[in-house]
RNA sequence: GGGAGUUUAGCUCAGCUGGUUCAGAGCAUCUGCCUUACAAGCAGAGGGUCGGCGGUUCGAAUCCGUCAACUCCCACCA
């Protein structure tokens, strides 16, 4: 049957992910082996792929595979995360187009909603993953708030409050006055904003005078507890120690002296509302300053806003504005344009608010994490991002690990009816330990569980220890067999978020390193260097990119061009090259296939030299590229095999044993050249899986079919489930660098050959004489003749007159044809002016004493060979320019 | 404002502790070819004062200083 001449990657691609599938060729049981791990990153449960995760899954594919090929018991750890902001807000605006508002549901109710939104979205990102290619061990898919997962949270949680380093503390939240809700920083923009900034008159008690301050909310007076002004500054220096009248309502207020103020900005005197401003707030937590919230939730004035209680707050600047005008408390108002924060959601202005939260101590977590990194415990690629970490671990503060949300693990604190709390992993333990605190009669149901939610990477953070259940079960198999684990691939945009937090919990309930290296992929960008985002649409579906150019394709595509922690400018034209690649393996298979077989046991000179030249290479670069992988660089692996397929495999090698039409090719060959390209399809497997499945079985059954003639085939050789735990061996050919040295020089005398065809309109059909003169080894004469079209090589001092000449080293090679010969001598002359300027520079290095002592011998040695091969050269082109002559 | 990083061919990037693997690779471009595996291909070719300036050195893409441009992270100024 004929085969198409284009690899089609469909069928293909799901016949063998089924065929993994079924054979359970993923799962990994501990065992006597050594182990390789990886814990996925959990994709956002509601997500769909995206160009990011095809980036990073691909990576940490290449490296599973990579690891199962080498023997190890490969474990990758697939999950999704809950999410808790982004699965919420989906959550609210699914409810919200179907007329349901969230308050007015209660939490049971919210939360059946929340569940079947993931149950019906859920996990559609890890099937998708699965087209990727995605060697995951699929038993052991992990969900961050199913039952274990939640457990260990709740039972971290609970363990970090009994070691004291999980506290309650005020902070500011975003809050959005109009959804009713604390806003994650991520959900707040900030936009530029055409504002006024107001000059109040602040009169100084005691005295006549004022003192005034710019401010650009002027409605917040009302929680003034304090003027500030900076010690150094000579403008504000009369006001130390006074008090100031706030304007209206008359309230007598401090001013204090810290250096937080900035002399130049305004008047150099600031309004102080710890209740209202985070930066205020922490000077109010400084110097012990009242703290008067002056807002409603739904951003009307309280009673504290006097009698602009119950106006909202922006009416109220209006209000303000003017009353201060008639008051004569107003300066004046200059424009000013500032950056306000705007909720996502509701698109109204956020307003700063105080609130009570829940605080887990870092410093001491951070100390053993600190370290690991610095002395490569946990290695980081690239190395650069080693800096940034350290700078965050030294100054870390410490985590607000509360979020005021419902979808999520709720925090397992229970307050009690007059006051107090107890945390515990479950009511019934929380009431026993409410029992033993108060001496008035309680109820469980009088405890009250906190209404919050944890952080989302609360839970992640336990990841690499929670999907082997390290927590519940420290002791288990899993854990002991699979962590620490091996690498971990991720973006570094969460270098703080998730990797930081991994270490600091792996140490702190494993004693251990979570794992051993870390792979920072960069951002995918689009051509014109965008973040790839749904809002901006500029993101290619990875679905349909995978339908057009095959999962190996998109894969390849990926990989090409995504150094560690570099950005990686996505461009499809990267997936057509692997498309490409795809198609060029799937035609040398097509060639190969094709041939008929000599089974005597001859064997041609040229084939014995392209079988150990290339050979040869093959050796060389599994080393090199193993050597790359060890340095996680990827794509330089990858396109080192890219260039050993297509130029030394197909251009060269298979062109040289390539039989003449209508012959066969002996079996020596053939079967040398079977294995051969088994080798190859072995070290593209990690990169390429289906592709290589396919092939390694088409291969696989050419050489079973040789074994009745050729039963030195090494059963193992064809004899594998699937490629992915197939082996190669590791050798060093002795001379290697010469060998390929020597087939580089061949290289050069034919494509020579070709370029004087080219130039002189010489047919690759019409066969030409070849002239050598000057070192020359017979042996090289079959392969020069076939791939150069070269009738006869005649080694000779004297040629024709009329010919092309060329140096490869020392050797002359001339092309008999007919020329024009002053072309010819001025290129000749050219050539020998270049070769005399080279040789000059070369001897003035030599000739520099200083270089002759300064220099490492190696070095000079190197100058006075140069010297000498272009001394050489010189005499040669001499030599031919007057034979032109 | 604090910190980190980048700058080498049209594009994306290699070039480790200064010296023939020092100016490289892939893609793109150009020229010629439907040569019996592959036009998603074959055979060739042309592209760069290594961001600017200064210094150290016998010798600098590589080390130092400085300026410029860009990127990222963190904190955000009443």
């Amino acid at each position: 049957m004929e085969i198409s001449t284009k690899y089609d990657p469909k069928e293909i691609e799901n016949k063998w992910y089924k065929f993994w599938e079924e054979h359970q060729f993923f799962a990994s049981t501990p065992d006597e082996r050594e182990p390789y791990t990886i814990v996925i990153p959990p994709p956002n449960v509601t997500g769909v792929l995206h160009m990011g995760h095809m980036l990073n899954n691909t990576i940490q594919d290449v490296l599973v595979r990579r690891a199962r090929m080498q023997g190890k018991n490969a474990c990758w750890v697939p999950g999704t995360d809950h999410a808790s902001i982004a699965t919420e807000a989906k959550v609210v605006a699914k409810l919200a187009a179907e007329g349901i508002n969230k308050s007015d549901l209660t939490r049971e109710e919210f939360l059946k909603h929340a569940w079947e939104w993931t149950h019906k979205h859920g996990g559609i990102i890890l099937e998708q993953l699965k087209k990727l290619g995605a060697s995951c061990d699929w038993n052991r898919t992990c969900f961050t708030m199913d039952e274990k997962r939640s457990q260990s949270v709740i039972k971290v949680f609970c363990d970090l409050y009994e070691k004291g380093l999980i506290y309650r503390g005020v902070r500011m939240v975003n809050w959005d006055p109009k959804a009713l809700t604390a806003l994650s920083d991520e959900e707040v923009n900030h936009k530029e904003q055409q504002g006024k900034l107001y000059y109040l008159k602040y009169k100084i008690v005691g005295e006549n005078g004022f003192a005034i301050v710019a401010t650009t909310r002027p409605e917040t007076i009302f929680g003034d507890t304090a003027m500030c002004i900076n010690p150094n500054n000579p403008k504000t220096a009369h006001l130390k120690g006074k008090r100031v009248l706030v304007p209206i309502i008359n309230r007598e207020i401090p001013v204090i002296e810290d250096e937080y103020v900035d002399m130049e900005f305004g008047t150099g005197c600031l309004k102080v509302t710890p209740a209202h401003d985070i930066n205020d707030y922490m000077l109010g937590e400084k110097y012990h300053l009242l703290s008067i919230d002056i807002f409603n939730d739904n951003g009307t004035l309280n009673d504290n806003g006097a009698m602009y209680a119950g106006m909202d707050r922006f009416d109220c600047r209006k209000k303000i504005e003017k009353d201060l005008e008639a008051a004569e408390l107003l300066e004046k108002i200059e424009p000013y344009t500032n950056k306000v924060g705007f909720s996502e959601r509701t698109d109204v202005p956020i307003e700063p608010k105080l609130s009570m939260q829940w605080f887990l101590k870092m410093e001491d977590l951070a100390k053993p994490a600190i370290d690991a990194v610095e002395n490569d415990t946990i290695k980081f690629y690239p190395e650069k991002l080693k800096n940034t970490y350290r700078h965050w671990m030294e100054n870390i503060k410490d985590w607000c690990i509360s979020r005021q949300l419902w979808w999520g693990h709720q925090i397992p604190a229970w307050y009690l009816p007059q006051g107090g709390f107890v945390v515990a992993q479950t009511k019934e333990e929380a009431y026993k330990k409410a029992l033993s605190m108060v001496n008035y009669s309680l109820s469980i149901e009088d405890l009250r569980q906190d209404e919050d939610c944890l952080d989302t990477w609360f839970s992640s953070w336990l990841w690499p220890i929670s999907v082997f259940d390290g927590i519940n079960n420290p002791d288990n198999k899993d854990i002991k067999y699979y962590y620490p684990t091996n690498d971990l691939v991720t973006a570094p945009e969460i270098i703080f978020f998730w990797v930081a937090r991994m270490i600091m919990s792996g140490y702190e309930y494993r004693g251990k390193e979570c794992f051993k290296n870390v792979y920072f992929t960069g951002i995918v960008r689009d051509k014109i260097g965008r973040k790839m985002s749904k809002s901006l649409g500029n993101s290619p579906d990875p679905i349909e990119l995978m339908n057009k150019y095959g999962a190996d394709g998109v894969r390849m595509g990926m990989l090409l061009s995504s150094p560690a922690g570099n950005d990686l400018p996505f461009d499809e034209a990267l997936c057509e090259q692997g498309r490409n690649f795809n198609n060029k393996i799937w035609n040398a298979l097509r060639l190969v296939k094709g041939w008929e077989i000599d089974k005597s046991d001859k064997m041609s000179e040229s084939d014995f030299l392209a079988i150990k030249c290339f050979g040869t290479l093959l050796q060389k670069t599994k080393i090199e590229v193993e050597d790359l992988l060890s340095k996680y660089r990827l794509s330089d692996a990858l396109m080192l095999i890219y260039k050993l397929f297509w130029d030394d495999f197909c251009a060269w090698y298979l062109e040289i044993i390539k039989p003449e039409f209508g012959k066969p090719v002996f079996v020596s060959t053939y079967k040398m050249t079977l294995l051969a390209f088994m080798e190859l399809l072995k070290l593209l497997h990690p990169f390429m899986p289906f592709i290589t499945e396919e092939l390694y079985k088409e291969l696989s059954e050419l050489l079973k079919s040789l074994h009745e003639c050729v039963p030195t085939i090494p059963e193992e050789s064809y004899q594998c489930q699937s490629i992915m735990f197939s082996k190669t061996k590791f050798k060093t050919v002795e001379n290697q660098d010469i060998i390929i040295s020597d087939f580089e020089k061949i290289k050069e005398v034919i494509t020579n050959i070709r370029n004087v065809r080219a130039s002189k309109n010489i047919s690759p059909k019409e066969s030409i004489i070849l002239y050598v003169k000057g070192e020359y080894n017979k042996y090289y004469d079959e392969v020069i003749k076939k791939l150069g079209n070269v009738s006869e090589i005649k080694i000779t001092d004297e040629k024709p007159s009329n010919t092309i000449s060329y140096l490869v080293g020392t050797t002359e090679f001339s092309v008999p044809v007919s020329i024009n010969v002053e072309e010819e001598i001025a290129k000749l002359e050219a050539e020998l002016n270049y070769q005399e300027g080279f040789l000059k520079s070369v001897l003035n290095k030599l000739s520099n004493e200083k270089f002759v002592a300064g220099a490492p011998e190696q070095v000079v040695a190197a100058e006075r060979k140069k010297q000498a091969d272009a001394e050489t050269k010189i005499a040669m082109l001499k030599g031919q320019i007057t034979e032109l002559r």
